[in-house]
DNA sequence: TAAATTTCTTAACATTTGTCAAGAGAAAAT
DNA sequence: ATTTTCTCTTGACAAATGTTAAGAAATTTA
């Protein structure tokens, strides 16, 4: 609850009582390790701030699952275009360790942004910052070997390597779990 | 001024009347080839909607260009964390062709998004269509190879391949010119 | 139009990454 | 504790992409 409050407190300016109305909105739910925050063909009607643990983000394609990215503590994951638009939803979205989440409905986010003008606020720096995260990330994409992006990841979330499995990291940095064997054993 | 029009009431219902107020806060602007629209090290003031024309959205990384995409007709673009937060931008946005843009101030911006909620509501369903736009992207990027790439790109906008250098094109699919060469060639 | 510049293609070769198959290691289930 | 299952590593080889250098083609400039 804290960590939620503080997550709110440090992007947007707002007073003791709005940020309890906020927060209050929010339930606290626990995840075990291989539970699903979200299945794919669903709509996604909730979105999540993680307190503690590791959730992934992935699809699969050809029988093969492929890791868009991996959540942790204080960050916030959800299927955004089906969460906003009630689009289905094609991601997965799964507890990789056991997990504390603090879960906002769809409808009472709905209610805080026309009640709460600070949580449509918060909202909209929270897509733009994720939106600028993701450009860097495709950037990088664009123009890193898998050595750099692997390197880069190593200095960035160092706990990611012994907290999660390292296929899953592989698929996020776009290579093979044997490549990434290879890269963690020597820099070749 | 029709197109922008357009792009705007496709997504959200509203009113001729607020419509008009909304668009009459944009200014017509025209860039030659070459011009740019933003360039990198300078704060982003405006977001831009392509009437016509093609623009680029590049960085340089050890004196090499790297495209990240390229908008074109009825499209918005502009350096979203430093239009919304006025951080320092990074990206130049140059016009590859000439092109017709209706520009919209962020002060003109900030001031809509109070006095026109239809504005507001826009400007959250652009961010979060982009973002998932941008989402897809990464995850294309992730599993497939530059063929594969290639391929779709050809399909989903074949105009493209005729209007822009195709170095712009080969960089936005992570791959050097030579490689784009050879795929054109055959598919091999 | 001619010259100059930029962009595109080609080919040979180097490097990176993927694929496959086997086994080692770790974690989970009994 | 043992078995079972899942995950990770390794090595040999194949395929994809990058690098370099040269010249062809297209575009821009004079």
């Amino acid at each position: 609850m804290k960590q939620l409050k503080n997550c709110i407190s440090e992007q947007v300016h707002i007073d003791t009582f709005s940020l309890e109305k906020i927060v209050s909105s929010f339930k606290k739910v626990t995840l075990n390790k291989g539970d699903y925050f979200l299945k794919s063909g669903t709509l996604c009607k909730k979105m999540a701030f993680i307190e503690s643990g590791y959730l992934r983000m992935f699809d699969i394609v050809d029988g093969k699952e492929i890791t868009l990215w991996i959540g942790s503590s204080n960050m916030f994951i959800t299927s955004v275009s089906s969460f906003v638009f009630q689009t289905h939803n094609f991601w997965n979205i799964q507890a990789i360790t056991n997990a504390d989440l603090w879960l906002l409905d769809r409808e009472q986010h709905f209610e805080l942004c026309k009640t709460q003008p600070k949580w449509l606020e918060f909202d909209n720096i929270l897509l733009a910052r994720s939106f600028a995260l993701l450009e860097r990330k495709m950037f990088q994409q664009l123009h890193t070997t898998a050595q750099q992006r692997f390197q880069s990841l190593l200095e960035e979330e160092p706990e990611l390597f012994n907290r999660v499995p390292l296929q899953y990291i592989a698929s996020m940095l776009g290579i093979t779990p044997e490549s990434l064997s290879r890269l963690r054993r020597t820099g070749i």
